[in-house]
DNA sequence: AAAAACAGCGCAAACGTTTGATTAATTTTG
DNA sequence: CAAAATTAATCAAACGTTTGCGCTGTTTTT
């Protein structure tokens, strides 16, 4: 029953012309007549004919296809940001293949090997956590796959990349709590080997300083990220010779444990907490953040697949000029309360 | 400076040999002796050979892709049903490419026609809102493309499909009210086109009848899943003349709109919520509801894509035998607070 | 009326890989 | 030792499409 596909031959046939007339009839070359042009046409869509992509793409060298790497697809910000590359993407007529690295280096590379063989004209990274060696992206330069990171970044600026500026907007974040009149504001950070830690360190540290406080490196911890390490912050935090009023924390998964954790201690309501954006329905919450940095994800996958749709137009990238784009981040404020 | 790509032809006019060899050496096919095998290899790695996939796929007719089309990927179930879809794919390496209808009809059919044109080796597909129409997947048909829904099926059986059984999941949540001693329980429904409310329906009056109550169609109100419309609807309980004690949510997006105004109304204490699970951290408010409809997204894209995979891996599919998997959700009770 | 321009189409190569059929050289067998 | 079997490699076609070039016949320009 499943009758092969039409091709461009088997109508050439029919018609008893070439196929290369039947190519360029369906593509409206010039050279064709009116007349064939529409017998082509009209016999095309009568055979159902369907252009084989494979063929073409082989013939054309060009997949018509972006690849995106990311660590994992159901965290919020990533199937937001993978959502906005689709949209763009389509737009543009490309397709989308993706991967997850599942925040595994080994992964990630095995994944960047994987895109290259399915020459993909582009690729779209987040980086996994466990990356600290960046050679598995230098490879696709000879194969001229432009690359633009998003989000989780190397850290060195000759590459194209979209990210959110962490550290100006930890200052947003905490100039608001000291303007709220709070004096002594923790921080729980993440570890401290990621690139995110140091970023919203130095924020905190810049806004501290600019206001003329004085920073105690002991009210910003470092912390795994899990709700135990989450508790152990919060316990030196309650245990501090100078209490903080005030705490920000690495991201809304550490700020629910915390008011988790709060709650249960009653403590709740002595702490202003602010976050970093990751939970959709976080301000839901009873007791949730005053105020939340959000980082666009789907702008920032916006911007990424349009930078990398740019440069997989442009003639030939001898120009070494370097897409760095700072999605800048708002302090999201949220209705007080009654 | 991107050499072009190292190619099988090029390895062997090097190598004083013919293409055929070189890739039969690859290939360890036994009819290459050992020595020229070798050689074959090691020249490959040297000049950093990589099969040309487009190449391969376009001699092969397959693509080793499996296309995945869904309503929203920003959606909690469906990244985490497609991050389930990836996983397995890759284990079988299989490239996953996909897109959104953004639930709308048009779109679809669109998208369909697109992956058919890729040359998709399948398709797993969760329809849109809007699509009441199927023909354009009997296309795929004739090009022997397997498709396999999940989710949000047709309302058909002469498909392959995986789902959750939404009446048998209403039934257990309705017994569990009943059973904690309510006796009047709202419903709100979906709109009433949706084949998801009507087994929402069923379930809820299989189980007040199985129980010898008496249904009273005015506490199933439809409803568009909006904030408003959401009020609209517990206005209408909180007027009836037996105002229930518990409410049988549409979804978990319901359910928040439901808290939330009840809380304003400060009537939240009156009733017992019961929702359908969509979004991960709604246990952790205040006053969550009292339990949730799982419905498994994860263990659903991962049958979904091991039965596709299985289709594509079948000779010839004249057994005429469909899948019809159902994924039995189970009612999560949450911890009672304090 | 010759030269130039052009319209309309076909030829053939090319993209990189796979694979059935074939050949040539070597070894085994009765 | 001739015939058969095995081994090792080659040939050539094929997958479907695109595209530079060339060819013919007609129309326009000088």
């Amino acid at each position: 029953m499943q009758s092969k596909p039409t091709t461009i031959k088997e109508i050439a046939r029919i018609l008893n012309i070439s196929p290369s007339s039947v190519s360029r009839g369906l593509h409206d070359h010039p050279s064709i007549g009116a007349v064939t042009r529409e017998k082509i046409k009209q016999l095309a869509k009568s055979l159902n004919y369907e252009p084989n992509n494979a063929a073409i793409l082989f013939q054309k060298g060009k997949t018509y296809t972006i690849g995106v790497i990311l660590p994992e697809l159901s965290e919020h910000f990533f199937s937001i940001a993978i959502s906005a590359i689709e949209d763009e993407a389509i737009k543009k007529n490309y397709t989308v293949i993706f991967a997850q690295s599942h925040d595994n280096y080994d992964q990630e590379v095995k994944l960047v090997e994987k895109m290259k063989n399915q020459r993909v004209d582009g690729l779209l990274v987040s980086i996994s956590k466990d990356t600290s060696k960046f050679d598995h992206f230098e490879k696709l330069n000879s194969f001229n796959i432009p690359v633009v990171f998003f989000d989780r970044i190397p850290p060195f600026k000759n590459v194209h990349y979209v990210a959110c500026s962490l550290e100006s907007a930890t200052i947003k974040a905490v100039n608001y709590l000291l303007k709220k009149g709070h004096r002594s504001i923790g921080m729980i950070n993440g570890p401290s080997t990621l690139y995110a830690s140091e970023e919203r360190k130095d924020g905190y540290m810049q806004a501290i300083t600019f206001n003329r406080l004085k920073f105690d490196p002991s009210l910003v911890v470092n912390c795994d990220l899990t709700e135990e390490g989450t508790i152990d912050a919060a316990n030196q935090f309650l245990n501090h010779k100078r209490k903080p009023t005030a705490i920000v924390a690495f991201n809304d998964y550490v700020a629910l444990f915390l008011i988790k954790y709060f709650k249960k201690l009653n403590v709740i309501n002595d702490f202003d907490i602010v976050s970093y954006a990751n939970l959709p329905i976080i301000s839901y919450l009873d007791n949730s953040p005053v105020a939340s940095v959000e980082q666009y994800p789907y702008l920032q996958g916006q911007k990424a697949a349009n930078i990398l749709l740019d440069l997989i137009h442009s003639p030939n990238s001898e120009n070494q000029a370097y897409y760095n784009t700072i999605v800048e981040s708002d302090l999201i404020v949220n209705e007080v309360k009654e």
